[in-house]
DNA sequence: CCCTGTGAAACAATTCACAGCA
DNA sequence: TGCTGTGAATTGTTTCACAGGG
């Protein structure tokens, strides 16, 4: 229903698709990289091809920040740079602490990107004792038990949790208990909040996975895999019936696999 | 390459979206635990649950690799293990390279969840001879010399890039003209590559930006909605005097945020 | 003519809701 | 009865194509 009509007049709204927004920080990366070449206007033509996606999506996207270019002449990068960063909410400081300084929370620590944006790695926190008082990136990393204090000394808001899958939970439940509202988590698990609550994920080996799906489909039919592995049994009786393709499903490509049926090991 | 015309959409495959490929990882991760404590069946209720989307989604998701489950009971754990793993291409083993080994590149060594998916890291490399014969993760670091001849020894086709950004390019040309047909990029910079190969990214820095986008949406509840522009510059006209480092970080922004936001429009 | 900004069309993903089978 | 599988409706995103200002 909601039929009715759009109460907001396309600009100014504050309505930012979330494609949008996750392509915000693709355009500052390219935007910051003119600036430093001192180079003062591109076209939406260049900056599109400098961050890796076509014109008109990005003027589409600039569309819902406002009218920020020149017709005929394109945008002033400085004031796009001022802009986007605004907009994003980087224009003020972030502190973010960083729970679990395995190798993963190591080279985040160290990673450039967070400090060169908004962001201030306002403490280091691990669970194991011996960690304590170790010099990490510049920064003395602190007991888990000192998590409450930390954040609310320094008005922690963003939490970044790089612990095991085991543990992420449970640090995840402090850092909200102690006010964290946004966390990014690098833990292969799936964490539950309260509402109101932000999370994002990054699981690099779901990434992996997703070129390991393309890239099986480009070695096309050379198949045969299923020889090592078989298929468990089936479940309880039941027929394997294969992706029907009663529609006019173009496919050229009948699946060069088959449903092999077999038995796999646990 | 400017744009140029429509690269194939390499989104017709064989019919799966693209969004349901990128759950896959997620469901095969949930079964993959349900699967480790016996449990013998789940209802997509349940299973969405433990990954963390809707019923409803999983349903149409799995709906796209066929009938998998059985009505009025849900589906054979072990089963849908082996056909997600089949669909994403992970019962074959998938040789990688990790190019880079700084803290991410030994994170990413390190990280289990690569070898307990298909993934094998057949190599470390790395262009510091100092790095060379070092041992991380149980692998020597290999030197970029050998890089090429790796990658044919190997049969390797998926490579990970973990190097500066300065050095990403020039890394992803030898990687493709190697014989890498999909590469996971984390270093933050746009790679352009030829048709064919696949790329994805993943920037650390960008998700905590959208997060930040998010964080202060909550805290502008109160205010915002009001309010003029009063930016650095004006854009017509805009003498770009700041700064022009090349030391890749910014400005620490003004203040605690007093300025003035919003816009109008036209 | 440059280029931006944007309605409208096309396409993709999500959600609804229920038919039908175990 | 309980749960899957799936058309149909809805919502979100991308692309097209062109109006209109510099």
């Amino acid at each position: 229903m909601a039929t009715g009509r759009n109460h907001r007049p396309a600009t100014r709204s504050r309505g930012i698709p979330e494609a949008t927004v996750a392509r915000l920080p693709l355009y500052l990366r390219a935007l910051t990289a003119l600036s430093e070449r001192s180079v003062p206007t591109v076209s939406s033509e260049e900056l599109a091809a400098a961050a890796g996606v076509n014109s008109a999506k990005l003027r589409k996207d600039f569309s819902y920040l406002g009218s920020y270019g020149t017709r005929g002449v394109g945008y002033d990068v400085e004031y796009l740079v001022y802009q986007i960063s605004r907009e994003l909410g980087l224009t003020q400081d972030w502190p973010v602490v960083i729970v679990g300084i395995g190798n993963l929370g190591a080279a985040l620590a160290n990673y450039g990107g967070f400090a060169s944006r908004g962001f201030r790695v306002a403490s280091l926190i691990d669970a194991d004792p011996a960690m304590s008082g170790k010099i990490v990136a510049g920064i003395e990393v602190q007991h888990t038990d000192l998590l409450e204090r930390i954040i609310a000394d320094n008005g922690v808001s963003i939490g970044v949790i790089a612990t095991p899958a085991g543990a992420a939970q449970q640090v995840c439940d402090r850092l909200v208990a102690a006010g964290v509202t946004s966390i990014l988590n690098f833990a292969p698990t799936v964490l539950s909040v309260p509402d109101g609550v932000d999370v994002r994920k990054v699981d690099l080996s779901i990434e992996l996975q997703i070129l390991a799906f393309h890239e099986q489909r480009k070695a096309g039919e050379l198949d045969t895999e299923a020889a090592d592995t078989a298929a468990p049994a089936a479940p309880p009786a039941v027929s394997v019936t294969r992706r029907a393709a009663e529609d006019a499903d173009d496919d050229t490509e009948a699946g060069p696999d088959g449903d092999v049926p077999a038995v796999m090991p646990a």
